[in-house]
RNA sequence: UCCUCCAUAGCUCAAUGGUAGAGCGAUCGGCUGUUAACCGAUAGGUUCCAGGUUCGAGCCCUGGUGGAGGAGCCA
């Protein structure tokens, strides 16, 4: 007698008629005076519950299998037949059930079988995996996840693990978190009177890190293609249902690459990803369509099938400016583009994906290629339908002296960044590359609204819960 | 950080300044190869916290705390 999934048993992989165990926990249970219960039984392998029908002649009927409420761990074991009953085709006719742990209190167990709110379910961060959305979510994510690294490895890229503790200064990528081990109450001080961080665990300040892509560079500019995917800190005090402090960041490299080729790059990454959750996640998908977002797989479709069209900055602008639309902030070449210039562009004038080319130097980052014209840069943005931009790379600057003057310009340290330099005089090669939020994918996949229900355990301004 | 809205039973929400209610969930019973079943009954309240106004505050005022949406910043 072997133990299967839930998916396993419904998908048709073990034959009717077998005798298997099934174990998971309790989504509801429905008692029958005709002499048997039946326990939606889920263990997170799918998106159904499998149905165990538990006759009343079971010696532990009611000792038990009436003491299974929702939210108890049970092992089943029977025969895997079809089911008398309409809603699923498959069914476990139990011998034997096996009450493992029961909710000692069935009136205050959170996740009853009532709908609930995302907020509430925030509240219950360790007990919302148990809930339809959340195991939906976190099996999409581990799709996505899965789907990122096989594409990278397809296409002959090396994953590497950039450091999660860094000495560099934010690059003006945000506020960072603090790592030390200095005891607060009692810091040590250098005779001007300042915290003496050479006393501290590394010898000097450090922060933990709001990108890899510095490091990676590194690596792009030996292994010829790289990319980092991992958790990234903001310390920004910022409240929205797009940020969060502690996120994953997926941030590949090219060496001998421009920006047309990180453009390239970006769309057969992107329709690469959503092919793949599309695939691999289908019974989800649909549960989110029903639930959160009647497009969510039209548009994961659409987007996996049409072109990106490739736009100018400058073009951009002109397309706002003659839309004819009132726009609450103008469009005016010089500014970045506003959350509703993106949506208009994507959503109306392109009416499908699109990658805005070559912005102002001056709203871009020190690192991002100078163009001929003195006053763009060779930077990028992927715009997509009902989420604006998804993706943002560039080609990295790689003349040494636009480097410097573009440091001095930004008012960043060289000293900071001599090791970034040095790659700069030992063969620089034109590269190029690109960051994405990794839950704000997740977000456009399971179409949500909030990006705390897109991470296990969020962490944002005064909340570490859990 | 700024703007707006919100906070009442385990959850979702009602309640003109005058006796705090409903649905769902829970418990018990009934019924049924059931489908987040159905029918009946029961239990369940520091109305977020601290002040204030009033004969009387869930409701009005002040200050906190927490939540949501939007903005800015960004990924």
């Amino acid at each position: 007698m072997s133990i299967i999934s839930a998916k396993a048993a419904l998908s048709g992989a073990v034959p009717a008629g077998s005798e298997v165990t099934v174990q998971g926990w309790v989504r509801t249970r429905r008692d029958s005076k005709a002499g048997c219960s039946f326990i939606a039984l889920h263990d997170g392998s799918c998106f159904d519950p499998i149905q165990v029908v538990a006759p009343a002649t079971l010696p532990n009927y009611e000792s038990d299998v009436r003491r299974a409420t929702t939210g108890a761990s049970v092992i089943a074991r029977g025969v895997l037949a079809p089911s008398q009953g309409k809603g699923q085709a498959l069914e476990i006719q139990a011998t034997e059930v096996v009450l493992v742990g029961e909710v000692d209190d069935p009136e205050t167990y959170p996740i009853q079988p009532k709908p609930h709110t995302l907020e509430f379910l925030r509240e219950v961060a360790h007990l919302r995996p148990r809930t339809n959305t959340f195991g939906a979510v976190a099996r999409v994510r581990h799709a996505a996840a899965q789907a990122v690294h096989r594409f990278f490895h397809e296409e002959g890229f090396v994953w590497v693990n950039t450091p999660i503790i860094t000495a560099s200064d934010a690059e003006g990528a945000g506020q960072m978190f603090r790592v030390s081990t200095l005891d607060l109450a009692n810091l040590p001080r250098t005779e001007s009177g300042a915290v003496d961080f050479s006393r501290d665990f590394f010898g000097r300040e450090t922060f933990l890190t709001v990108s890899g892509q510095l490091n990676v560079e590194a690596y792009c500019l030996a292994l010829s293609r790289v990319y980092t995917f991992g958790p990234t800190f903001r310390a920004e005090n910022s409240n929205t249902s797009r940020h969060l402090a502690e996120f994953w960041m997926i941030e590949p490299e090219i060496a001998f690459a421009d920006l047309a080729a990180d453009a390239d790059l970006a769309e057969r990454f992107l329709k690469y990803v959503f092919r793949a959750v599309l695939n691999e996640r289908e019974d989800d998908l649909r549960f989110f369509a029903e639930r959160n977002e009647p497009t969510v797989v039209s548009r994961l479709e659409q987007l996996v099938e049409t072109p990106f069209a490739r736009i100018d900055y400058a073009e951009a602008i002109e397309i706002l400016k003659r839309s004819g639309r009132h726009f609450e902030f103008p469009a005016e070449w010089g500014a970045d583009l506003q959350t509703e210039h993106e949506r208009y562009l994507t959503e109306e004038h392109v009416k499908g994906p699109v990658v805005v080319m070559n912005y102002p130097e001056a709203i871009k980052a020190f690192y991002m290629r100078l163009n001929d014209d003195g006053r763009t840069v060779a930077a990028m943005d992927v715009l997509a339908p009902g989420i604006g931009e998804i993706i943002g790379g560039s080609q990295r600057e790689e003349r040494l002296d636009v480097l410097d003057r573009r440091m001095a310009q930004f008012g960043i340290e060289p000293d900071h960044y001599q090791w970034y330099r040095d790659l700069r005089r030992y063969g620089s090669v034109p590269h190029a590359g690109f960051g994405l939020g990794f839950e704000r994918l997740i977000v456009y996949l399971c179409g949500l609204s909030n990006i705390r229900d897109a991470i296990p355990y969020p962490r944002v301004p005064g909340h570490a819960e859990f």
